[in-house]
RNA sequence: GCACCCGUAGCUCAGUGGAUAGAGCAUCGGACUUCUAAUCCGACGGCCGCAGGUUCGAAUCCUGCCGGGUGCGCCA
């Protein structure tokens, strides 16, 4: 492909075969970008102890077989023995070309893998939180860029639709009837439904009996009780949907995956284990004890899969769902985006599926996700100290950037602006989500993730935007400038060189699982890009040829921004 | 107590065992008859928590310590 790197690495390879032997060309090259150059390959440092030679010798010796003269302009050993390599701009022109004209913009299709992505899981009958909204923003990102690289993504919302609260929650929508204004809280605002619950449950000894009751008929498949638990579950879909729609994540109802699903395979899965030997009672719970987990004075740390009073609680089912991604979705990786505090549970959970050979050929993945923290360094709350809601919180970023809008382009009409600050509201939050590394924790700030300087959405968005503003002005669409390519200025180099590396940073996050490579990627295309926009006219340039040049780079930048932004489901634009 | 994660510029964060550790924000100084000045350029800013070790070479790998976060038996 069009990967310098890799170009480069291979050539530096054959060199190293030619001037050390066949057992040498295999060695890795250690090509890494240069601050002295384009790139740099520092293999002959490590070679020299080898080969028992000087460094710098090592390196003359491998200048002297390189073969590369088509690609690099410039060639020169420095220091201890670095290859400073120098590609020629004619080479970067053809390649950028190349991508210009490639419909997946450099990016590889990679060996289809089927791969389960576990994400969002939010709880029936309660409020997404700001932690929702981050496994929600990272998962889908992940689903988006493992299938552009031609993976079988399947998506498992894992909802919390089961347990011990749907008894009160079910009595509690009994009392204030079906199809109440009540009721339909639970579309709306449903942690005032589940509180109103929650204080009969506390405040009613009767009541509570009552949704205790009602757990054992959940549980034993009373037909009535089911069809409540059902309308629960679709009022909360109704929520849930909202707020995907409004964040534009491509979670269906297609993709629900509750812990219910698992129901029927609970008891089985606890014999099994108890029959091979995995699983043993201890003070009345079916455990698992595996090696190397001690808690609190060095006791073994159980996962329990069955309670002592015969029911089964998450560890049971993170047994169940890692089972069936690995015999039925035929998984080869099973991703999980849940926060990092469950890391050991789920090393629990896996363990056991992994010793009762239910997960051969999957290795399970933990996307850990890292907690939202208010600009205090706490846990982000509101000033009362309730947990935020996550509407109210959406609403408040697409209002913020419509203040922005609305002062920037009081030009534009009504709708249009509108629709901008929705786009850069929720493109905000969400690349804000993206833009660190998703296993630290993370201070949510708007006045930072709305801002135009940095590395933030609005700033990715309003360089796509500038861009559409070139074609509209010039009165052609991007598809219509083909170029050819020519490099002449720095900034057309150094951005035609920056584009190239779309490619091999997609096909990085689909192999870590690490979107902010993707972001930060993304941010210093729009750097070299404004930097080529202050320095080169484009619909003004001298003469035609060059004109035609930068129109393609324009055209090329504007594919890779929107292809990248859309993989990680932010929107771009027409205007800002 | 044990386990996992983290400690990088005043703040928020990047950083593939490679040369003089980078961005953005903030601060200061510049740039607009020119495709969107909401965008740019420059300056300032660092014992990469501390101490050892491995290595030709360590922010990165290993060990110990200090500081912070999280988890550790019947909620999920």
């Amino acid at each position: 492909m069009a990967d310098p790197q890799d170009v480069l690495a291979r050539r530096v390879q054959t060199a190293l075969g030619a001037a050390f032997g066949a057992e040498y060309a295999g060695t890795d090259p250690v090509i890494r970008p240069s601050q002295f150059a384009d790139y740099q390959a520092n293999a002959a440092l490590a070679l020299a102890k080898r080969l028992g030679r000087k460094p710098r010798d090592v390196a003359a010796d491998i200048v002297a077989h390189l073969d590369a003269g088509d690609v690099v302009r410039d060639i020169e050993i420095s220091g201890p023995g670095f290859i400073n390599l120098t590609l020629r701009a004619d080479w970067i022109a053809d390649r950028a070309q190349e991508l210009l004209a490639d419909p997946r913009a450099g990016v590889p299709v990679q060996q289809r893998q089927n791969i389960p992505i576990d994400y969002s899981a939010p709880n029936v009958a309660k409020e997404m939180h700001v932690g929702h909204l981050r496994t929600t923003v990272v998962g889908d990102a992940l689903a988006r860029t493992l299938e552009f690289l031609g993976h079988n993504v399947i998506r498992q919302n894992h909802l919390g639709d089961w347990g011990t609260p749907f008894g009160m929650l079910i009595e509690h929508l009994l009392e204030v009837g079906e199809g109440s204004a009540e009721a339909d809280l639970v579309k709306t605002d449903p942690n005032r439904f589940y509180q109103a619950a929650r204080a009969k449950f506390d405040g009613s000894e009767e009541f509570a009996a009552r949704a205790r009751a009602r757990v054992v008929a959940l549980q034993s498949g009373d037909p009535a009780t089911l069809r409540l638990w059902r309308e629960l579950i679709e009022l909360s879909k109704a929520y849930f949907n909202r707020i995907y729609a409004k964040l534009d994540v491509t979670l269906t109802d297609a993709d629900l995956a509750g812990e219910s699903m698992y129901n029927d395979a609970l008891a089985g899965i606890c014999d099994e284990l108890e029959e091979k030997g995995i699983a043993v009672v201890s003070e009345g719970a079916l455990c698992v004890f595996l090696p190397g987990f001690t808690g609190r004075e060095g006791k073994p740390v159980p996962l329990i899969v069955r309670k002592s009073d015969g029911g089964y609680g998450y560890g049971t089912t993170d047994v169940a769902t890692l089972k069936y991604r690995s015999e039925v979705l035929k998984a080869d990786r099973a991703v999980y985006v849940i926060g990092a505090p469950q890391a050991m549970h789920l090393k629990m959970a896996w363990g056991t599926a992994k010793a009762a050979g239910w997960a051969d050929g999957t290795e399970p993945v933990h996307v850990q996700i890292g907690n939202v923290l208010g600009t205090d360094g706490k846990i982000l709350r509101t000033r009362s100290g309730a947990p935020i809601r996550l509407m109210a919180l959406l609403d408040e970023a697409i209002e913020r950037a419509a203040k922005v809008v609305g002062e920037a382009r009081p030009d534009l009409d009504p709708d249009t602006r509108a629709r901008i600050a929705q786009q850069v509201g929720i493109g905000a939050v969400k690349y804000a989500d993206l833009s660190v590394a998703h296993d630290t924790e993370y201070v949510f700030d708007f006045d930072r993730m709305l801002a135009l300087h940095g590395n933030t959405g609005p700033y990715l968005q309003y360089a796509a935007a500038r861009i559409r503003s070139i074609f509209r002005k010039g009165g052609l669409e991007p598809e219509q400038a083909t170029g050819p390519i020519e490099l002449g200025e720095d900034a057309e180099r150094a951005l035609a060189l920056t584009l190239l590396g779309f490619g091999p940073v997609v096909a990085h996050v689909g192999d870590t699982l690490e979107p902010h490579r993707l972001s930060g990627y993304l941010f210093e295309l729009a750097q070299a890009f404004t930097t080529f926009y202050e320095r080169c006219p484009v619909l003004k340039a001298d003469d035609d040829s060059v004109r035609a040049s930068r129109l393609a780079l324009t055209a090329a930048t504007l594919r890779v921004l929107v292809q990248g932004l859309d993989l990680l489901g932010v929107q771009a634009p027409e205007q800002m």
